[in-house]
DNA sequence: GTGGCAGGCCTTGTATGTAAGCAGCGTCCA
DNA sequence: TGGACGCTGCTTACATACAAGGCCTGCCAC
């Protein structure tokens, strides 16, 4: 593999699925040969299973011993788990917001609306500002490192807010949204911040809930039993 | 490998691995040779190596590249975090609380808090029902399953309670506590049960702040170098 | 005595070989 | 026609061989 940097082959390989999982390029149900990747992408065998292992400890990957690997179906169930930890712990995040604001970190998040509403916004490129302003506001209160848990937690929700993009009348709401929470942070209204917050968060769980009522079929539950083999197209 | 079982070798090192960090029977800072560990399980490198894999994800082990592997130090950082995000999601729970409890669930509550009463009650045996009562109350309240994200993210929490173990008058004051918790839950006063249980996790917390002060080398940070190597005894 | 360099040992990272097991299909028999 | 059985091909699980690189020790020069 001819990678540059010191970056190990199984950090890329995981970062690479992981992203395929989520952007849902690799479609839930999916089969996942460790043979097939390890030759799409150029390596041995030891790279992609070890991918494979960490992909399936956050419940993005299904794997059947000695029967296969599989993206695992959008759960309803997980969608809604990672609704809640989310929401719990950014709504914790605000009581602990310092009286001054980092100054810095500020201006940082007000650039992220800022670009937010530059117009033809790509989807993809909406999605990572919005990463960016979450994980951007536990760092005000100083929560910063606990978006990494939240992170590893919500890829099934993510997976929930694509599958309903083409439901959605574009983004605009939530970059209101997005503004009025800060802006209610930068006022010292931290109750207004917390109400904002969840509603945006409510908000956003109930696009998903109204895309699962009318598709349900995207959101058939894994049961534990095997998808169909060779599903789907799956790699490249 | 002789295990009647059907659970792959992975698991059971994993598990083993875990346990032994938990418990500090493995140190913080301890050498963990792929090499070693193997030939102490009698399996190969491959499932230990998966195993570190795990654990290093979970934080609970650092592995150097071409140099080695060896259990973290109890990081105060992530001992804070970790309490940050179990109370945000503990104290979450309670708002959904249903007005009519699960009959069987709340005997097997009962039940536990009972156990955690019985004179003589080893230390071991009473982390396993703390974690038992606390995953049972957010079952009360329909999000039993992020008990998995918590647990997995409480790791550093964990060890830094043992550490702190000599330095605490007995368990009796927490068991207090808990029935307190349960009894208001019981009794509908949500509000209360939200104060004791946010009361219950900040004295935990507090103990282990406690014990950081008097041993504050207990609590060396990682701070991205390598632990001395072959450090301290480690397996067996 | 001290600083620098080199070689050997140990580490993890990767590749590949071997084992064991399930699924599905085809065949054969009733 | 329908059902059971076995084979074939695939899978992951595990073991092992090889590669690449860092650390430590000891020697050597100054």
């Amino acid at each position: 593999m001819g990678q540059a940097s010191t970056r190990s082959n199984r950090s890329v390989v995981y970062e690479t699925l992981r992203r395929k999982v989520l952007t849902l390029e690799l479609a839930p149900g999916a089969s996942l040969s460790e043979n097939e990747l390890a030759a799409s992408l150029g390596v041995s065998r030891t790279p992609v299973r070890e991918s494979l292992i960490l992909l399936g400890e956050e419940g993005l990957v299904r794997v059947f011993p000695k029967v296969g690997s599989f993206v695992s179906r959008v759960d309803a169930e997980r969608v809604a788990d990672a609704q809640f930890l989310r929401e719990a712990v950014e709504l914790a995040a605000f009581d602990d917001i310092p009286e001054t604001l980092d100054p810095d970190l500020l201006a940082e998040l007000r650039a992220n609306l800022e670009q937010q509403r530059e117009p033809g916004l790509d989807i993809e490129r909406f999605f990572a500002l919005d990463e960016a302003f979450h994980h951007g506001l536990l760092r005000l209160s100083g929560h910063g490192r606990a978006w990494s848990t939240v992170v590893a937690a919500k890829g099934h929700l993510d997976r929930a807010r694509r599958l309903g993009l083409h439901e959605t009348n574009g983004v605009g709401r939530f970059v209101d949204e997005h503004h009025a929470i800060l802006d209610a942070v930068v006022a010292g209204d931290i109750s207004s911040a917390r109400a904002s917050l969840r509603a945006h968060l409510r908000a956003v769980f109930d696009d998903i809930e109204k895309t699962r009522q009318r598709s349900p079929e995207l959101f058939a539950a894994d049961d534990g039993t095997v998808p169909v083999r060779r599903s789907i197209a799956v790699w490249e």
